[in-house]
DNA sequence: GCCGTTTTCGGCCCGACTGTTTTCAGTCG
């Protein structure tokens, strides 16, 4: 049988090509090629090996030559050309690329002077002071060499986006109190939200912009001054996060703000469009090329207009039909915390959760939602002290007593019901049929096969009390991958059986993700947001879940938890 | 290697910081 390699695979490949030819010393435009294609590939949505068999392959940056290489990868599950380029370059060699601040050159230098092709040789001559005999390397080089290997062993390459959140907030608040500071954003992944995050970026205007950065680098969790220069500094926190500053005069800001947003395929793209018009833009703003007179820089809306886009949300620019659908003015109006109007997915003291019913249902009150579900563990999860059937009826009686309490708000009844290893409930439908609202989640047997797995959850669909299946994918980041699914099917099912999907937003899971979010939204699949709360600070995760749905394009009629309880009640009945 | 309301060939986004061969290549975002 033929291994079937998937989208990230093939991408990974052609990433891998990049690389080595960028050893190589090959045509940079090739070379951007490659990645530009990888990058694309990842961002789809659908299987690619469906898209190529329905003749759909429509990738931007893949052509007669690439599309031919992923036919060769889909049908024989390997790549003739990859198999002998690799060959032509050791494979240490690929790491020690990934060190911050060697890049291709450094490696080929150090490969063809010293005979260096792995991470480990090159930390060993580093500190045995080896390097500086080669021609163009120096103490200093060494000396970064080593601090870029620790780095790595560090391992702070992915930051959850909760704890990136924090950590920005943090230093921004100092910043912020500093007179020279005009105005100040976050920009880069953080400011896209995206899942996790390589390091902060913050962008500043101010008219003096050295002293910012003196400022900058003299601030509390500053544990390292990486770089340092008139206008931009890199530093090193004491938990190992790189923050990233850059300071541009207050008529900048809007085009710095774009620039420093990224992400770097949606800067490529934008400029393309403006060179095209006649235009050239950069950090400082958006310039004509014949006189280079300033037409636009001072924000982010003046930038888009002189480009002739709508606006585009932070949280869409990843170059994946953003710009397209911006030009057509056909982009979704996100949703927003604000539209948010319940919570789908918590737990109290009844289960493993640290309050009671009442504590969550108040702190939701003055979050200004006008209803929950309480979703406490079934039965079979001893770990989390699911309940058992009497203990359920018990918490079902005291929420009906416990919503005479309240005005204008109502808690409803559910449960996070586990799907056993056959598909099956943990809860008879007698009981089920009890509840308003049923959220059913894979928490054991992760190791099925695919098959498996597909057909355990659409069979929990298929029931007719199941109203969401949360986490889907049961993955948490930078801990656990994601079980093996047939997302295709899962989401016809759900569309079939009309069965919400759930964002989970515990940050450690983000389930579903961005991705698939977006896949679902194509096919009609109704979303809900789960904070999957065990206390009531967790409740602020919200914030999360909604990254993660505009980054996946959804809008308020996408969302069960924009509904009103009339609406979310009749919208979820099967 | 991709791509085309000027083009099937000849372009392909733009600038800051660092270390070094002190004028600029390499790296990064």
């Amino acid at each position: 049988m033929v291994f079937k390699m998937k989208n990230q695979q093939i991408a990974e490949v052609f990433k891998q090509i990049a690389d080595i030819l960028e050893i190589k010393g090959e045509n940079f435009f090739r070379i951007r090629a490659y990645r530009r294609a990888a990058q694309n590939i990842e961002n789809l949505t659908e299987d690619i090996d469906v898209l190529l068999k329905e003749k759909k392959l429509d990738i931007p940056g893949v052509g007669t030559d690439l599309s031919q290489k992923i036919q060769e990868m889909i049908d024989t599950g390997r790549l003739d050309y990859f198999d002998k380029i690799k060959k032509t370059i050791p494979s240490g060699l690929l790491e020690i690329m990934t060190i911050p601040g060697v890049g291709p050159k450094t490696t080929k230098l150090l490969y063809d002077n010293l005979s260096i092709d792995s991470v480990s040789k090159l930390e060993r001559a580093a500190k045995k002071h080896k390097l500086r005999g080669v021609f163009g390397l120096k103490e200093k080089t060494e000396e970064n060499i080593l601090q870029g290997i620790e780095l790595i062993k560090q391992g702070h390459s992915c930051i959850l986006l909760s704890v990136a959140m924090a950590a920005a907030a943090e230093i921004m608040d100092k910043l912020k109190k500093l007179k020279l500071v005009k105005k100040i954003n976050v920009a880069g992944s953080l400011r896209r939200k995206k899942q996790t995050i390589r390091d902060i970026d913050i962008l500043i205007s101010s008219t003096q912009e050295e002293k910012v950065i003196d400022e900058f680098c003299r601030l509390a969790p500053v544990k390292k001054i990486l770089a340092k220069g008139q206008t931009k500094s890199a530093i090193l926190t004491n938990n190992g996060i790189q923050v990233d500053l850059r300071v541009v005069k207050p008529d900048s800001f809007g085009a710095a703000l774009v620039y420093f947003t990224g992400s770097k395929a949606h800067n490529i793209h934008i400029r393309e469009l403006a060179k095209k018009r006649g235009l050239k833009i950069n950090e400082y703003g958006v310039f004509l090329e014949k006189t280079g007179k300033k037409v636009a820089g001072k924000t982010e809306q003046d930038v888009y207009k002189a480009l002739n886009l709508a606006f585009i949300e932070p949280e869409m620019r990843e170059d994946t039909g953003e710009v397209e659908a911006s030009q057509k003015h056909k982009l979704p109006r996100l949703v927003t915390l604000a539209d948010i109007k319940a919570d789908m997915h918590m737990h109290s003291n009844w289960s493993d959760g640290a309050y009671s019913i009442e504590d969550m249902a108040k702190t939701a009150q003055k979050r200004g939602y006008t209803y929950i579900v309480i979703t406490d563990h079934s039965q079979s999860l001893g770990i989390a002290h699911g309940l058992s059937p009497e203990r359920l009826k018990q918490q079902i009686n005291e929420i009906r007593a416990l919503n005479k309490k309240f005005k204008n708000f109502k808690i409803f009844s559910g449960a996070e019901v586990d799907i056993k290893s056959d598909g099956s409930l943990d809860f008879e439908d007698k009981l089920l049929e009890r509840l308003d609202v049923v959220l059913a989640a894979v928490h054991t047997g992760f190791k099925q096969s695919k098959e498996q797995l597909t057909q355990r959850i659409v069979k929990a669909m298929q029931n007719k009390f199941v109203n969401i299946i949360v986490h889907p994918f049961g993955r948490l980041i930078n801990e656990r991958a994601s079980y093996e699914l047939d997302f295709e099917q899962i989401i016809k099912a759900a569309k079939d059986t009309n069965t919400a999907l759930e964002i989970n937003s515990y940050p450690k899971r983000l389930d579903l993700d961005d991705v698939h979010v977006r896949r679902a939204k194509q096919m009609r699949v109704m979303l809900a947001i789960g904070t999957d709360s065990h206390t009531i600070e967790q409740m602020n995760m919200m914030e999360l879940g909604i990254s993660v749905a505009r980054r996946g394009w959804l809008e308020k009629k996408d969302v069960l938890n924009c509904l009103s309880q009339a609406e979310f009640l009749n919208r979820i009945k099967k």
